[in-house]
DNA sequence: GATGAATGAGGTTTCATTCAT
DNA sequence: AATGAATGAAACCTCATTCAT
């Protein structure tokens, strides 16, 4: 299933994104681990408050290490945010592909589901994201690559929709979609266990009316 | 209509959020100076990214005088949390007051409306809530305080529901004027301009849904 | 007994080192507490750690007050030594009567006990003259003044001591006066309780041995 | 002699007291420099008034140098606490090693001449100790080592005298002790200069007393 | 390449002191 | 006189980043 991807499987970005591109073995596996406890460290506390020694440390690496292979901790979290857009891109496709054989209800469920195995990405992404004004610009990009990602799946299915309209739908199901990954995460042990369920539904209500099927009625 | 209070409304806070209640004039107009600062200033920059000092200059006031007010950063948080759960059920009063009278999808639409008149606030509350995962306790409370009024509302309408169903309705509502505030405000220049429109419609539909009635059809 | 002194009768210091001798009934009153409170908080915390709004606050003054009667805190310290100094003048003044018809023994009975009933204010006095290098003019001062006087009480006992031998032996039983006040007071709860019982008699011997006199074995 | 011991032989102390051991030489050498520059500052302005960037710039680092191996303030004193405690130990197992064959008198010299060539350790340890009252625990804990340290060499050359008195004796040569080393310092230098002869003199006779010895009649 | 010490700007917080009411 | 708000210098401490070994 799509959100069988897990956070060990972070690739090594764009070579763009990083200082220098270790050309051996040992610096890839240094890279994944720094990308990987950087994932860690900003989902737990946030961009600011994680502190870029507490990253080497958690990826048993020293500071200097980090700094070889990012210049800046800007540059780790453009590197975490490339990564997540291509993590993401990479489990819309999947869903893509199996798009036309899906009810609405099904749809829905597919693309609820698809963050669901990147939650720690995911949390991480959005506390990088929520954390600086100044990068609205990247925010707004990696929002927008979503989106049209998902418009295009659903004009895919239904191609009488106006393009605006698969847009706005695909505003809201993304939104949707980081809800469930937030309701799954450990963060929130506190919401009523049903909600999980209640948005499931409203989503699947949605779509279906959208695409003009009958479903989406209540079920468990 | 509910959603009409704004920003420069916000009252003295209960005493025991403050280190030293004011008592005198110039001390009370002061503490409501800060916190309007703060709640700009949080709400624009994050919790840790907004710094006392510019807090203070916004507000006019020396960094002494925010101290002497609220003796440490938190506790300036704390103050504004206080303060915004108070705001946000005052609201919530209004739209209980009227539940009975409101078809479904008025009720959607008050609901939608209400943290809209609050978005400042609502930034600033999404963005202290969110900073520290020290803070879930918090967090916790106050997602409840407001759930718990949203699903008194929707039982008084339909008392037949079950109080678990309720609850969790409440969550994904609560998370839907969540999105409805985000989308209003100046950070979401970029998203499409009939999202809003479709997150209306999914609330109305979903809530016509649950409420039993027939209603909720896109209208715009 | 000399020893008889508390807290409460500290007087109203010598007019130049407070900034407006009070008039009043009432202003006295307030001076009396505010220095008490100051006696207090230096004894406890030390110089530094004290703070202004704190004194205030304990003599149930406001801070414009206190600052009303001392112009700062340096001049408050002043005003606690110089009154420290008139106490310990006071006391002395009363062995020095008694001086003549008392054995070796007994007139370091005497020394021993007098700084004891001036706990508190031994205390503050040695916290406020360790404090600050810049006061070692004061510190001198006052300790020459104790220093001559207890040189003065020994030289009227026994007239054939040479003054300079008077002078050091002073000094030397002001350090067991002050070590008497600390070891009994509460900060001292882990010396061993016989450590009392020895400081006395080295001190009784010592004494006894510089007068001529026999006595001042180990009793109890 | 015991007194031989300089400043300059300050080890670097127990890994536990500092937040990142230094692994390098010339870390190493630092944290040595600190500890020297922060001994100096603390003996001469006390542990309030002494600041970090001082210390820092007495040491030739910078303050960031300063808070990489000790983590606070009080981190930094408490290093220093427990290297004091060594030193201090360390000349007493000197003289444990000749008590043997010391007369009472001997003893007693060996015991005051001790701490003075610790002197500005022993002014920085006093300065700390005095500093904070919630250091109590500490100041009871130092002041026990070395009173126990005491009173097993008194007992070695005395083993008749019960355990009780000796370790009063103790408590009292520590104190002799501690006068001894002030008195030294260059911060009193308005005492009379025969106060030393009375210092040792009177400990002579004491201790002469109490060990059941004749000697310890006055000299100079 | 790797390591960890060094740096210092900048943030939070305290508190003596002043002053308007 | 009395009160308590206002002020800002200065202290403690953090952490991204650089650099010598």
């Amino acid at each position: 299933m799509s959100h069988m991807r897990i956070a060990s499987q972070i690739s090594t970005p764009a070579a763009s994104v990083i200082s220098r591109t270790p050309q051996r073995h040992r610096g890839r596996l240094r890279v994944a681990a720094l990308m990987r406890a950087a994932t860690s460290a900003f989902a737990e506390k946030g961009f600011d408050a994680a502190t870029m020694t507490e990253i080497a440390d958690l990826a048993g690496a020293s500071i200097g290490s980090l700094y070889q292979f990012f210049p800046s901790k800007e540059a780790l979290a453009d590197a975490l945010l490339s990564g997540y857009g291509e993590l993401v891109a990479a489990a819309l496709d999947e869903v893509e592909a199996r798009a036309a054989e899906l009810s609405a209800t099904a749809l829905a469920d597919a693309l609820l589901d698809l963050l669901v195995g990147l939650r720690q990405e995911t949390s991480a992404a959005v506390a990088l994201l929520d954390a600086r004004s100044e990068w609205s610009a990247r925010r707004a990009e990696l929002r927008q690559l979503i989106r049209r990602h998902i418009a295009r799946i659903l004009l895919g299915r239904s191609p009488r929709l106006s393009p605006d309209l698969v847009e706005s739908m695909a505003a809201i199901l993304l939104q949707n979609m980081r809800i469930m990954a937030m309701l799954i995460a450990e963060q929130a042990p506190d919401e009523p266990p049903g909600a999980l369920v209640e948005l499931r539904d409203m989503t699947r209500l949605y779509l279906a009316n959208r695409l003009g099927e009958a479903g989406g009625e209540a079920g468990a």
